[in-house]
DNA sequence: TGTACATCAGTGAACGCGCGTTCACTGATGTAC
DNA sequence: TGTACATCAGTGAACGCGCGTTCACTGATGTAC
């Protein structure tokens, strides 16, 4: 049956939401249409009311969660600079939960294989992640772009060597954490 | 028909070799079991006689590739130093070759997300690829880490952005590879 | 404001398809004698 | 060295399953009068 229009627009927010999380948490192809749908209250059939494919949520739920991303981590590096988001995004919270965490490093690897649309998304979603982090035309640009790097390349072997190499792990998270020298400034 | 020692041990290479690139190119869930035993002449069925599963498959897969990959680099490293390393990791044959590339970018993400057995022969993988890169023990072990952790960053960030933003995949790279101050020293 | 009705959000069965895996079978291999 | 035969690598059909997407249908919504 129909709903109402404020219905319908939470629908919609359910299912961007819970494609945010599943997304990041499974990855492109280890999450599909109708579990997404389901975890927004919805039946897989009443998707496609609000995206014409899987790929069209994809692109959206990723762009989405990239710019809430980055607007969270700008009040943390506004607050207390870049050391303290560094501390905070090699945290074993942000580690162990990948589902709320960066997108760039839940789904960066994924991104390569997507198609056009996605791929679009995601870039616009990246521009403003690190438009709000290393703001282009500072001169530390190309400095915090480096860190950025590191902290999402510590994260993605952290993640995977979670369990498994937990020693290494954390050696890698504190070299790139830890380091006075790069990530003490501002 | 049963086939002779040689031809069933070059059949197994054939099949890791392939899944090796296929891997790395499509990710775990993009690519199959048939698409891979075909790519090695043989059909699916033959599989079976290799490996007990896919998991199995790719476990091994991964952890050869970055065994390969590491001694490979390791060669570079050694000849060249570190900074010679990075030129080449992040140069744009690497970035756009991701099938015969490393394959902590290009399945790190993937990799998180993947059973025991998989993370098990990962995380033997990265100790052998990180202990020739950035020994255990060297007093720049930790700075090779980070340099290290930023490369892989660079990578998936510039390859998720290839096509649809490639100056700011451009500038990332860029950012981390031409850092005098981060590449120069060995 | 009240009524008649077109719209359309959501349901759930069904579609074709590709997945990982199993299995009966084939016939060359390699071993036992 | 020659022969008889058990082994087993590889084939291709078949399995159950979940995928993304479509579609006929339902009935509340919201608009036209």
């Amino acid at each position: 049956m129909k709903v109402d229009k404020e219905t319908k627009s939470a629908n919609r927010e359910a299912l961007l939401s819970a494609a945010s999380r599943l997304l990041r948490e499974r990855g492109v192809d280890g999450v599909g249409v109708a579990e997404i749908s389901q975890a927004a209250g919805l039946t897989h059939g009443g998707f496609y009311r609000h995206f014409p494919s899987k790929e069209a949520l994809v692109g959206a739920s990723v762009e989405r969660t990239l710019m809430e991303t980055a607007e969270r981590a700008s009040g943390v590096v506004a607050e207390d600079g870049l050391d303290a988001f560094a501390h905070t995004y090699l945290s074993a919270a942000h580690l162990k939960d990948p589902a709320a965490g960066c997108a760039l490093a839940a789904l960066g690897g994924d991104m390569a294989r997507q198609g056009g649309e996605v791929r679009a998304a995601y870039a616009r979603g990246v521009r403003a992640y690190l438009g709000t982090l290393a703001p282009p035309g500072r001169p530390d640009r190309a400095d915090n772009l480096k860190k950025l790097a590191a902290l999402i390349g510590a994260a993605v072997l952290a993640r995977g060597l979670a369990g498994v190499d937990d020693a290494l792990a954390a050696e890698i998270v504190s070299a790139v954490r830890e380091d006075r020298q790069a990530f003490k400034r501002d």
